[in-house]
DNA sequence: TAAATTTTCCCCACTTTCCCCCACTAATTA
DNA sequence: TAATTAGTGGGGGAAAGTGGGGAAAATTTA
């Protein structure tokens, strides 16, 4: 499971070096990492593995008969790039997903349970650390889970 | 079951020595901790399986389509960090939450049921003995709900 | 096709952080 | 009171994060 934020640096060449908690799981339980542009502005690093349960084998399953499905597919496959570790730890950002969410030099790496996210970092104060006393977000956590079940 | 409360110290480093009836359940029993932001300015500590069964894994079956869950999800991971225990049976405590739950040198360490509740002394002293003072009505309701989980 | 440019990634070097290990003191037990 | 365990503190080696030079590969331009 991955969890907790780093602070991250991107360097001229719009590498980011992962935290080795998240490193060494990612790379000795799978392989390859699929990176995308992910939701609300921040790039999703899912493991391959993990990408293919969560999207490939429920989306292949659908009908392509609707242009709205072959949309889909084309929007989730088309612009997702599958990336190693270089010898660093680091993985190369490519310049578009950099550029759709804002990434510039310092940036913050979160594991989210099955995945990573990469934000920029002042986006990612907003969107977490913002406003509030700060504690943790238990009540809310639980209010969806009593909302969802 | 955790139960009890041990003054304890923090070293210049950040390290709180878990005293050793806690250390041996937590650690025996399960393997590496979840620290973070607790209600009321201080800090949780989880055994991760504890930390699952509560939040991770009713969460990690929420529909991620909305941005609430999304943000929650944020919320709760991001600001969590998992550790383990030294050698010497401490945890290194992040300097973030040490700042926000105004722990500095003198420290105590409570168990409360299923977790560590790790507090500033002075004011571990104050939420325990204000315990008397007679809060309304509603927020002792509140308490009581809060108090589920 | 060749030359020029860009991109990718290995390697090295530097700084900071982490954590193992040792040592000392306090508390508990025999 | 000796002997063991628990808590505290710090030195130092190892690992992590960061940045940049430069070679190979890919792409573009002439």
């Amino acid at each position: 499971m991955l969890i907790s934020a780093h602070p991250v640096s991107v360097d001229a060449k719009g590498r980011v070096s992962i935290p080795a908690r998240f490193r060494e799981h990612l790379s000795a339980t799978y392989g390859d990492q699929v990176v995308l542009l992910g939701k609300d502005g921040c790039i999703f690093v899912y493991p391959v593995r993990e990408w293919k349960r969560k999207f490939s084998e429920k989306l292949s399953e659908l009908s392509t008969s609707t242009k709205e499905v072959r949309r889909t597919l084309r929007r989730l496959y088309g612009r997702a790039v599958s990336c190693e570790f270089d010898r660093q730890g680091r993985i190369l950002l490519p310049a578009k997903l950099r550029s759709n969410s804002s990434i510039e030099k310092d940036a913050v790496v979160a594991g989210i349970e099955n995945r990573l996210e990469i934000w920029d970092k002042a986006k990612w104060d907003d969107e977490v650390e913002d406003g509030e006393s700060g504690a943790a977000d238990e009540e809310s956590a639980e209010d969806l889970i009593e909302f969802e079940f």
